[in-house]
DNA sequence: TAATAAACGAGACGGTACGTCGAGTCTTAGG
DNA sequence: CCTAAGACTCGACGTACCGTCTCGTTTATTA
């Protein structure tokens, strides 16, 4: 059994999707997530319903791309500045000192978490991943883990710099600064301040 | 102006509210929060709409009280599992054995992030109050502060005991090993086994 | 199997109902039957979709209906004008002179077709009933049959008084002035005149 | 100002032509007129959309003009049926007897009006007819007026030979035997027997 | 015989209305 | 006066078609 004919991607209008991306974004914004509606992000976008249910199955499929839309923009922005529209090859930089390194990209991403333009779709996508095991799979495999990805890469640098011990595995090592940041930001549980973020260093 | 009467809760039916309670956490566990509707938890518990807005002005509100009750029998079981109706007073044992004892307590609570009569609505609960600002903070006050206070209790009574290193503020440190441990569980990013909530331990 | 538990009849709203024969009506006058929406008539009546659904199962259940209840109001005026709110019970004078008699009556019928107020959803009535043969014996059994029950009566008086052929069958002979009339107007096909409606007589 | 260039006629492809004659009859036979869309015609037809708005405005445009081919190939048959393809310029034969006459061409319409493969398209067009004047003039003129004629003309024969009253309109004559039937027939108001259709040439 | 321009199939698009679901409010009857 | 029941208005859902608008792809003259 077909299902229902795929649609032809090679006919897309780019101008609708770039609509419906930046009325999404900027619905979850100022309404929030629950009362944005398809409906709405089609009205604000100027484009009819089925052109949105042509492409996604769901509202938090719609907002999840944008938002990987609005990531990709911003990171490229922070990669290079001077020439936007290239691929973004951002990697944590290396100067040697560890500490400072991961300071300076911790720093970065307490901002992003505060930004306001971030913190509305990136908290709506947290909280749908939670309970959609999907939406939750490809968040963190397009968004958290390649992030995540950049640290382990610092940290075992570091390892063969001999600036971190051997026997610790990266991966797990990054989860004990990283986590309680984002525990503290998703539940409200406190102030995510720079000196918080890295707290998780300072028992070194 | 009339200001809607609020009820008379000592005329408030407790059979009602049991049965929303059961219905509400079955519904949620059957077929996730957001298919749970008020009308199927009324439909379910027996009950009509109007007697659960009178009492609770929303669906989270309902799920959130119907989860401290599950949580305060399992709580009373769990202390006295032989007289089943009094004030739990549960706390963390203090055998002299700190690791031993964390180990001891984390084991319970992966234990019951596992129960599938608790997996789904505690899901739903971290969820919604990750957007909702208000019930994010009556679950953390009302559920999970609690819990992380008999950790803060038995961390301070280790340094006491000169267990652990006075400098160390025990609520920073019992992020470092809860936070990843509710972080793999939140975004179903790893397994979640006794193994890996004991790392946070490990690196002492 | 039930069918999803039908509606409360006694409990239904007096005031919804008129609003919505009014809506309906006005709108098929204005707009015409096809540009007649189950969402404008909501929207005119001041009421939601859902109960127009829940007490019809077509626009054109809805417009029978509020032709019906149209028509009932028409006769009860043209039969007591002094008292509105009776069962009306109207009859065919009966002079002695049958000529004369349904001459009377059939003028009263062209006016009534060239009303505006009836014109346009007598004629939507009409042309769904061709297509929707339920709709259609509906149609019949509740607004023609009676009307036409009232000229066989008739006739079946004149031929007890000897005034038509004993050999003739009323039913038969009604609509040999009856139907052309009809046919004319439905098609455009000609005008109805007065004169016209009586030709049907003339051949006596 | 642009007219949008008036398709050119000369090029138009006859294979698609009939296949969405085909299309819309069949559709309208199976499904009904309500149910029958442009798209479906056109998905049946094996056609692009835009090939009918091309060359008709609405879905009543095709089905009419798929109509009146039938109808011409069906004339042709009857009246031909050795050589199809030609012109059809079928005449009510003139034996002398015209109640015979007249009975052989009813039998005949009521053969045609009780063929599935004519009644729904019939009906479906009497009904758009009624409710859009365009449509029920185009009907009349292309449809119903030519076969009228036939009878005006054979009547008026009748008249010269003194078998009819020379006083008597024919073309309202006509009506008197005709209207009946074709109410009776759209109004399931009866059965179309033979023996009714002849009714109205009874009295005579 | 190639070019060229229209009709063609396909189907994406912005819209309107569909018929359904649930939210939250209000009314009725019963205990 | 709390309750079960459920009708009410309202708004969003996801679907079906509308009529318009590109896209290549035939097709059938005209250069």
């Amino acid at each position: 059994m077909a299902k229902k004919t795929a649609p032809d991607s090679t006919r897309r209008s780019e101008k609708s999707r770039r609509a419906i991306y930046d009325a999404a974004l900027a619905l979850v914004s100022e309404v929030g997530y629950q009362k944005t509606t398809i409906e709405g992000i089609a009205a604000r976008a100027g484009v009819g319903k089925q052109t949105i249910y042509r492409w996604w199955s769901s509202k938090a499929d719609v907002l999840l791309e944008a938002f990987i839309d609005l990531s990709a923009q911003a990171a490229e922005a922070a990669a290079h500045p001077e020439a936007i529209g290239e691929q973004a090859e951002y990697e944590i930089p290396d100067t040697g000192d560890l500490e400072a390194d991961l300071k300076l990209v911790l720093r970065a991403t307490v901002d992003e978490l505060l930004d306001p333009k971030f913190e509305a779709p990136w908290r709506a996508l947290a909280a749908e991943g939670m309970v959609n095991q999907r939406l939750g799979a490809e968040l963190v495999g397009k968004l958290l883990e390649p992030q995540l990805q950049l640290y382990v890469k610092r940290l075992r640098a570091a390892q063969e710099q001999g600036a971190v011990r051997p026997d610790i595995d990266p991966r797990i090592a990054l989860e004990l600064f990283v986590s309680p940041l984002a525990q503290r930001w998703l539940q409200y549980a406190g102030p995510i301040s720079y000196e918080y973020a890295l707290h998780g260093l300072a028992p070194r």
